[in-house]
DNA sequence: TCCCAGGATCAAG
DNA sequence: CTTGATCATGGG
């Protein structure tokens, strides 16, 4: 029918018709509230590489439009056939840019003006919470991110990558890295691996939780089937797993929305706004955000974080609210 | 030099 | 069931 080669470049279009509400790509991407390394970069696009049934994929995504109505032009390299690249791309971003979320229900039920999240709803219309696809790989990036910067476990995750994970060639002959299989990190040594990725004493439960998933001793599948408080408690058993880590992996890795990881960001922002600045504690707060968003905890928190950290004026919501 | 960053862990109180 | 010290590492 035509001479297009599966090495040939992929365009498609994501429409806000075929989305479930608003779209905000460029303030999802720059939330950076991920299990996943952080989108890069490139150009005005956003870039991310994943393996789709088995066959790596580099993709890039740019926003036109407004956050109402709106098109994603997607563009796609990778050996795979075009009308294959786009159907499997497409359910992937459906997922990991959680394009089903029902938003307006969302807005619909915390707009009251008695609601301080209420305030955070406008400025960052079409917000989306994303997922990550590959539960290992969630898991050690929510590992890695205990007491650092989000900017730093990033840069140590990417180190991981290059040192540890597989050399992919795309048809543009641009050279990336995948993330590493469980088998290659569970037989890395711990002070190699530190000196690599500068990931310090998490070197130790990223090794001791790839060498039980390689055993099998560890099924990540098994455990996000559970309901929301058995799946917890079951992480908390892992090296390095606490109830932030858990959460983080629980929301970001295996999109359960009723979880609400809470950080130094979000125990502040919670004291603050939703307890008059009483210091609570963080398994108070994550208790809290539960039983106040319930489904939406998820939400909840990754729009009073974002909107706290980005817009840099919580300070001055939080008095008004109080 | 000290403090902090998407905390977890262990020993004490 | 809470609190305090310790754990690597890089940035401010």
């Amino acid at each position: 029918l035509s001479n297009a080669q599966p090495c040939d470049p992929v365009t498609f279009e994501i429409s806000s018709e075929e989305v479930n509400g608003p779209l905000n790509l460029e303030e999802t991407v720059l939330s950076a509230q991920t299990s996943e390394p952080e989108w890069l970069r490139e150009g005005h696009s956003f870039m991310d590489i994943e393996e789709l049934i088995g066959t790596p994929i580099k993709y890039l995504l740019i926003q036109s439009g407004t956050v109402d109505r709106y098109k994603v032009t997607v563009t796609a390299i990778g050996s795979m056939r075009g009308n294959l690249v786009e159907k499997e791309l497409r359910r992937h971003l459906d997922l990991v840019l959680g394009l089903k979320d029902d938003l307006r229900a969302f807005y619909d039920g915390f707009s009251n003006p008695d609601e301080p999240l209420s305030r955070t709803l406008k400025p960052l219309r079409g917000l989306r919470l994303m997922r990550g696809t590959n539960l290992y790989e969630s898991l050690i990036c929510s590992i890695l991110s205990q007491n650092t910067s989000a900017r730093l476990w990033n840069r140590t995750a990417r180190l991981l990558m290059r040192h540890y994970g597989r050399k992919v060639t795309f048809p543009d002959h641009t050279v990336y890295h995948l993330f590493p299989e469980p088998q290659t990190v569970a037989r890395a040594d711990a002070a190699e691996l530190r000196r690599k990725t500068s990931m310090g004493y998490r070197a130790k439960p990223v090794i001791e939780v790839s060498k039980s998933i390689m055993s099998g001793e560890l099924v990540l599948e098994e455990i996000v089937k559970r309901p929301y408080r058995e799946a917890f408690e079951e992480l908390l058993e892992l090296p390095g797993v606490g109830p932030k880590v858990a959460d983080c992996f629980l929301l970001y890795g295996a999109g359960r929305l009723e979880s609400a990881p809470v950080d130094v960001w979000i125990h502040r922002i919670v004291s603050e706004t939703y307890f008059r600045s009483r210091k609570v504690s963080r398994l108070e707060a994550a208790r809290f955000l539960r039983e106040r968003f319930g489904p939406w905890a998820g939400y909840a928190q990754l729009y009073l974080f974002d909107y706290a950290r980005r817009s840099s004026a919580w300070v001055h919501v939080s008095e008004k609210t109080a």
